[in-house]
DNA sequence: CAGAATCCTCCCGGATACTG
DNA sequence: CAGTATCCGGGAGGATTCTG
């Protein structure tokens, strides 16, 4: 609670690039958007199945996170303007999700995680 | 507690691909390496000077880091492969941190992340 | 069918103090 | 100088229940 106060400043010269704690650093910005612990799963899921209804995630995520998890996660995705959510005014309702223009520029960049990571797991698992 | 004793597999016909509540996708892999609240930013402090010491890295983070958490990121690097500590036997110790071969192929990855934010950033603050 | 509302748990990172 | 040891709070995510 006394810490909420903003933060001690003495020593420090230059505030702003400190940003008061906060880490400004890209990555970890795109960690943000990403970083989901379900995040990527349901991006790739929506990418190779476009549009995809809620009801498909649901199934497919089934036994592995929540139905409560799952719409968090994808309001969040949805806020930050990596997929679009229409929702059809039917009975009974209908929800669909695609990835919008900037989320499938997320596709490479993800690719490019994968790939890292085989190497590095390999190269792991070879060196001990 | 009650959950403890292996999660409840009714309804689950291919318990291996689900991995038990655990993701493996290869992206959330890489983040529980990299997605440390300042690990990145370890990695390209590092890796700009070459090799660092621990005192030098004190001193660029003080007063947003404390040693405590500085020294937790470092050894989670090097529990992981990412860099490389070396210890020299003398008064005053000193301690100093490399990047590791695999570390190394971070950096590219770390390149593409820091672009697509760039984009991404810069895309979100135009259409509002 | 799709989601809102609550409550709860776990763990990461932070503050502080002590050490060879 | 470069660490450990200990305690602690906050936030992400999960379980459960209720709704149009």
């Amino acid at each position: 609670m006394k810490n909420n106060t903003i933060i001690d400043n003495e020593g420090i010269e230059n505030p702003e690039k400190l940003n008061l704690k906060e880490n400004n650093c890209a990555v970890t910005n795109v960690f943000k958007v990403i970083g989901g612990k379900w995040k990527v799963l349901l991006v790739n899921a929506i990418y190779n199945d476009c549009p995809k209804r809620f009801g498909e995630l649901k199934r497919e995520m089934e036994n592995v996170i929540t139905q409560a998890t799952l719409t968090t996660q994808l309001r969040e995705l949805e806020r930050d303007g990596i997929i679009c959510r229409k929702a059809y005014a039917e009975s009974p309702p209908r929800v669909e999700y695609k990835l919008s223009e900037l989320g499938k520029t997320l596709i490479p960049v993800i690719r490019s995680l994968e790939t890292w990571w085989d190497a590095y797991s390999k190269c792991v698992s070879e060196q001990k």
